[in-house]
DNA sequence: CCCTGATTCGC
DNA sequence: GCGAATCAGG
């Protein structure tokens, strides 16, 4: 795969936007992060990171790094109370992680998975009043239910920011308060979430299979 | 460990 | 010019 100046535009603009080289790299296809960091370098737009090598001047501006993040709040508070994908490193297209987990997750399993449950986003964990009445907790079993419980307290607390493919993104807690965080659990291999999230976020089909056969 | 960008150097 | 290997910080 060569630079051809479609792909040098995309990485300029990509790279002006905040995006990091790996998201660039998996944008573009056929490239690794190291390709667009040294053609990043070659092209002479590198100023960036603060952190980057000792002996060096001190940067003086940092831009595109704060305009592009702030979003990651609202976005997170926006999204998880109605879907367990808060899309969190593609704000370009929201739409590519959700198309890219879902079939993935239903084609994996039986081709018959459907996410169903919701994520405890807007539950708080009261002293005293650990499970409210939930009417609407869809069938998860009661063992489903303790180990997620066990499982939150052992989350790795990730923000959005260290969100990766392999870091399971169900979201805990409330958006709205910093008691908020994520999984952050190694993920099953193409899926979006751990193996205890996945195995609520994508249920097999209801649990209705008694088939009236007319036929005879 | 995971991530990030920076630099080097053989091609 | 290119990018894998390596380095270095978080």
């Amino acid at each position: 795969m060569s630079w051809t100046d479609e792909r040098v535009e995309t990485l300029k603009k990509m790279w002006a936007e905040g995006k990091s080289a790996s998201q660039i790299a998996k944008e573009l296809g056929g490239v690794t992060r190291n390709a667009v960091i040294g053609k990043v370098h070659r092209l002479g737009l590198s100023n960036r990171t603060p952190a980057g090598k000792p002996g060096e001047e001190a940067p003086a501006a940092k831009p595109a790094e704060d305009p592009a993040r702030p979003s990651a709040a609202a976005a997170a508070r926006a999204e998880p109370a109605a879907r367990p994908d808060p899309a969190p490193a593609e704000p370009t297209r929201p739409a590519a992680a959700a198309a890219q987990s879902a079939p993935a997750a239903s084609g994996a399993t039986n081709g018959a998975a459907q996410p169903v449950a919701q994520p405890p986003a807007p539950r708080r964990p009261v002293p005293g009043q650990p499970l409210p009445p939930q009417p609407s907790q869809s069938e998860i079993s009661e063992e489903t239910r303790a180990n997620l419980a066990a499982l939150e307290k052992r989350a790795r607390k990730l923000t959005l920011l260290q969100l990766t493919e392999r870091t399971c993104k169900w979201p805990i807690g409330d958006p709205a308060t910093d008691d908020f965080w994520f999984c952050g659990h190694p993920t099953q291999p193409g899926k979006p979430y751990c193996e205890t999230h996945v195995s609520v976020a994508l249920q097999p089909m209801s649990s209705r299979r008694d088939r009236r056969s007319s036929s005879r």
